[in-house]
DNA sequence: TTGTAGGCGTTATCAT
DNA sequence: ATGATAACGCCTACAA
């Protein structure tokens, strides 16, 4: 084994018998080669293996072509679809994503974003639950262009993607009215994003604005586990709810098995529930359940399609948010469908 | 908003009123520079914004710090679990994540590889179902360190880390006798990758030595509507089996799904039914499953731990394989544990 | 310990 | 269309 495994553009230039450039040329998208010295290039470069240094054409080109995937909870079924559908649509535009979770506690979210500032990412999609206001204006003020999904931050230059979580909500109470339910409850969890938080208003104005009042529980973060606290909570009653939105599928997947293995109620007879981001899991045969799908495709086309158009443009000049419409799911956890 | 966004060690320099040099050995670890000069080059550093540019740092050092996750499936619940394990571990020791997706079907695998090898990523991970030698053979020809997690290939040269999938599904077999069962069953994808293959040869062959035949049957590749088509196959089977194993947990939560609303069996009381994966909906109350959990922070921990003590080793040297233990969690789906 | 000089692999500019 | 040359930002000798 060679001690150099790298093989540089001066080496195919050399095999190729044409200058440096030539060979820079023939790998620039745009440039102006002559077919001929193209094919000998190209032939030489298959030859030694040569592949484009990034590294080096980052530098000049003040440009990497790499993506930064801010993430929490990335092994939640909705999240690791998410990245995917991010990661595939990064791919398909030439450019690579870098993962950055930020899970962790000891202040290593800091410490990842800066790793990803020292690779010069171009830049920054946050899919995080709560990003600290400081990430983004590190972000920001590193030249990066930003990207926020299913976060209604305030601020100015990043382009904010949404889906209309309130409008939705107010369908799932038209739905649950439809089904002869009354006893209207919210199951949310603690961490209090934009999103989660626009659902929950949603509904409870919704439901308001048909003179019904809905019994609102948090509990920690938006898991299976504490799905099913909620439904303990609320379960457990005095006048008990016939319908529950959960804010996330997640929460209502635990929440029906409570329900279900727990107190022996029956859904949708006895408990109607709808759920949010039609995860894999709200098709399944023990679920079937109503819920909201996150337009993922749609979601990474924007944004990766963003990051590309305002390839040159400055990273302040056009803020732009996109909302998106979430189709409702008809399956069995509501009745009458 | 300036035009020039990135800061320069030249510039932090200048501030100091130190030498360029001054400022790279600053932010090298293990150089010499006296503790006066350091701290007016930490003050200038945060005073200007100052990252280290690691494109450049890459060039010069011939290594970029830079991990390439090449994975398959990566929605699904054990694949995300994994990689967040790898993403972390990688972010811990300073290192960072490249994510390259294999799911796509047009040839973009090799395309997302390259795109990795021109970033000159120092290794890869590979968590992909079935890559193709040629994959694996270029990553190493560029130098790149390897890592196979759950593949048991012949290859020399890159860390293989493997189960002992034959050792457990003994066990399985053990778990089934004492719960009395005699009617075996394997429920398997087609995908026939190594692990999953060594899971059902140790099944079927712990099986023969207990002087019991298995049904085995294969479907489509590892999700949760294989495992419904599978039940399908194997519940209405003459004799029909009462003890099932699944080849994995997504696969085994769709066969229980199918066996109890569709056929109305019984868990565990009629029928048996064992997973591999340990994956969050396995301990869902709906399915309550008994199952090996993969030690995905170990796995972790070994496969960055040895990228680490073989920084400067080249990458042919080590060749290495590790063999870990999967603890089986009993939950409800085994009559008797 | 510190500064100077040279080079890493690429692309952009400018001639030809 | 092609080739020489100068950056890009950094690191590593080497000399002081």
């Amino acid at each position: 084994m060679p001690q150099k495994v790298f093989v540089s553009a001066q080496e195919v230039a050399d095999r190729a018998g044409v200058s440096r450039s030539a060979v820079s040329r023939t790998f620039t998208l745009g440039a102006s080669v002559s077919p001929e010295t193209r094919r000998k290039v190209i032939e030489a470069a298959d030859a030694l293996g040569y592949h484009v240094n990034h590294l080096a054409r980052g530098l000049m080109r003040n440009e990497s072509g790499i993506v930064c995937l801010i993430v929490s909870d990335m092994a939640t079924p909705h999240r690791s679809a998410l990245v995917k559908a991010l990661a595939q649509e990064l791919q398909h535009s030439g450019k690579i994503a870098m993962l950055v979770n930020t899970d962790l506690l000891d202040g290593s979210v800091d410490l990842a974003l800066r790793q990803a500032i020292r690779y010069r990412a171009d830049a920054s999609i946050i899919v995080s639950g709560m990003p600290d206001k400081s990430i983004t204006q590190l972000c920001l003020k590193n030249g990066q262009r930003l990207v926020l999904i299913n976060r209604d931050d305030e601020q100015e230059g990043p382009l904010r993607i949404n889906l209309d979580d309130e409008e939705a909500a107010g369908r799932v109470v038209t739905a649950f009215l439809r089904a002869g339910r009354r006893r209207l409850a919210f199951a949310n969890s603690e961490a209090g994003t934009p999103s989660l938080m626009a659902r929950e208003h949603g509904f409870v104005a919704a439901a308001k604005a048909h003179g019904l009042e809905v019994v609102v529980e948090r509990y920690g973060w938006t898991s299976y586990e504490s799905g099913r606290v909620l439904a303990q909570r609320l379960l457990t009653l005095s006048g008990r709810p016939d319908a529950v939105f959960c804010a996330t599928d997640l929460l209502a997947c635990g929440f029906i098995d409570a329900a279900r293995h727990q107190f022996f109620i029956r859904v949708p007879d006895q408990l109607c529930v709808a759920g949010f981001d039609d995860i894999e899991q709200a098709s399944w045969a023990s679920y079937q359940l109503t819920t909201f799908a996150q337009p993922l495709a749609t979601i990474a086309r924007e944004a990766v399609s963003w990051l590309e158009s305002n390839e040159t443009a400055k990273p302040e000049g056009q803020a732009h948010a996109i909302r998106l419409h979430a189709d409702l799911v008809w399956r069995g956890s509501i009745r009458g469908g």
